[in-house]
DNA sequence: CTGATTGAGTGATGGTAGTCACATGAAATA
DNA sequence: TATTTCATGTGACTACCATCACTCAATCAG
């Protein structure tokens, strides 16, 4: 069941951990697969894990009231989420779930807990995740103040495909700059979504309806912006010009 | 220009400071008066200040590039802002503004990241702030979720009134549960909001325009369900009927 | 006391996108 | 291979609200 302490190494937060601390860690942890749709984090359990998604593609959902889906934040590779639960009083606010076939490393809270506040590499990592998690939202909120959908779906693309900074400096294709990226530039100059979410996934994040991803999406490949390769990759054949679209003053 | 020990305990993440620290931060903090309008905390700075307030009212906001205001969140008296500028690379990422004449005691960034590691309740505090921070945000982004823009305004009422939970429970008129409240219950069962913002700050929280803020106003005074008294109160006059409308499934 | 600024109130109008109702295609499962 | 489920594609219709262009009232500064 438990996890080398190799595979924790992979996650820029546990890197800098001493060996004492990361062995115990990785005795209580395990890896585990989790399928379309499943349920990695369900705010209603109590017994809940800090999750560092190894492969595939997660999402952090809420459910309203009325039953409505939101959409608060995607999950690549390398990346962990759950760390909220870690503090104040209530558990982790909302849903997360798979959106592909995934692997995640699960630690559970209370072992974090325990030490978190000893190891000091620890927290600092937990408290600049939550304070990276609240600029993500921030810089969501701005996505959502848009009144034109068409640019929301834009600028959500320019996020996942990770040239929100601008399309200046040379991206080499191959390996990114951080330990897994979940996409990659080709030789041509194109960018490979992996595991790209569904037109349904994109409306709840974008406050929009699916219909309306889907007519945006048409729009976008019959220019030849972006094109779909099956259902596991979304190919952005034009980053200059999606970043134009996005953001450009016209 | 220091601010004297009694004022920082009246603070709830500083309560549980050893005294030495307190002293310490309490001579490098000062207490500084903000009219209208006036900028609090400014991204572009590089000196920046964990901001305690403790009277009148502060939001949030984020100016996008095409000059659209995006209103983030609201901070009323005994709460504080700016901690996401204490943690990660880059500063605080949105602006804070005064929405009313307001006294805020401003601690040094530097004073207080010397020192958070080593202080457990302070970390602690800060770090639970942050987890704070996220709940509130995704509170707000379900907020936005609903397209029934008049929903949108009631909730966001409901939420500034504090009766979130529900109207059950009766509250007592006078002092509230937290320290300094920002509401008041008045004798008849009434909510005094102090210092409510302007249509035109609601507006950007709700992802809306002003003007439809205003024509929801209207019919909810004109059902008597809420009431100005100039610019600095707003008065609640039927909690539960407002309740009903933000969550009702009518 | 007076002009200026700021917030609130109101009508008219047009575009946009949500909703409903399907059709098609592509996986997954039997 | 057959059948079901899920994701996508598409049209028609209409409500809703952003926008513009004002007025009015209150507050502030000079």
């Amino acid at each position: 069941m438990a996890v080398s302490v190799e595979i924790l190494k992979g996650f820029s937060i546990l890197r800098d951990l001493p060996d004492a601390a990361l062995t115990e860690l990785a005795a209580q942890s395990v890896l585990k697969r989790y399928s379309r749709r499943e349920v990695v984090i369900d705010p209603g359990e109590q017994e809940s894990n800090l999750c560092f998604l190894f492969e595939g593609s997660l999402q952090g959902v809420d459910f309203t009231l009325d039953g409505r889906e939101v959409g608060l934040y995607f999950v690549r590779p390398g990346d962990f989420c759950g760390e909220v639960g870690l503090f104040g009083e209530q558990s982790n606010p909302e849903f997360v779930v798979a959106l592909a076939k995934s692997q995640v490393v699960l630690l559970p809270n209370a072992a974090v807990s325990q030490i978190m506040y000893e190891t000091r590499p620890l927290i600092q990592g937990l408290s600049a995740r939550l304070a990276r998690r609240v600029s993500e939202h921030t810089k969501q909120r701005a996505i959502l103040s848009l009144n034109s959908i068409p640019h929301r779906i834009y600028r959500q693309l320019v996020q996942l495909a990770g040239i929100e900074n601008g399309f200046s400096e040379r991206i080499e294709p191959g390996e990114g700059s951080r330990s897994c990226q979940s996409h990659k530039v080709t030789e041509d100059g194109c960018i490979d979504i992996a595991y790209p979410p569904t037109h349904q996934e994109m409306a709840i994040m974008l406050n929009t309806s699916r219909e309306t991803v889907t007519r945006v999406f048409q729009a976008l490949q019959a220019d030849g912006l972006v094109q779909r390769n099956g259902s596991s990759s979304l190919l952005i054949k034009k980053p200059e010009a999606l970043f134009q679209l996005a953001y450009g003053d016209d």
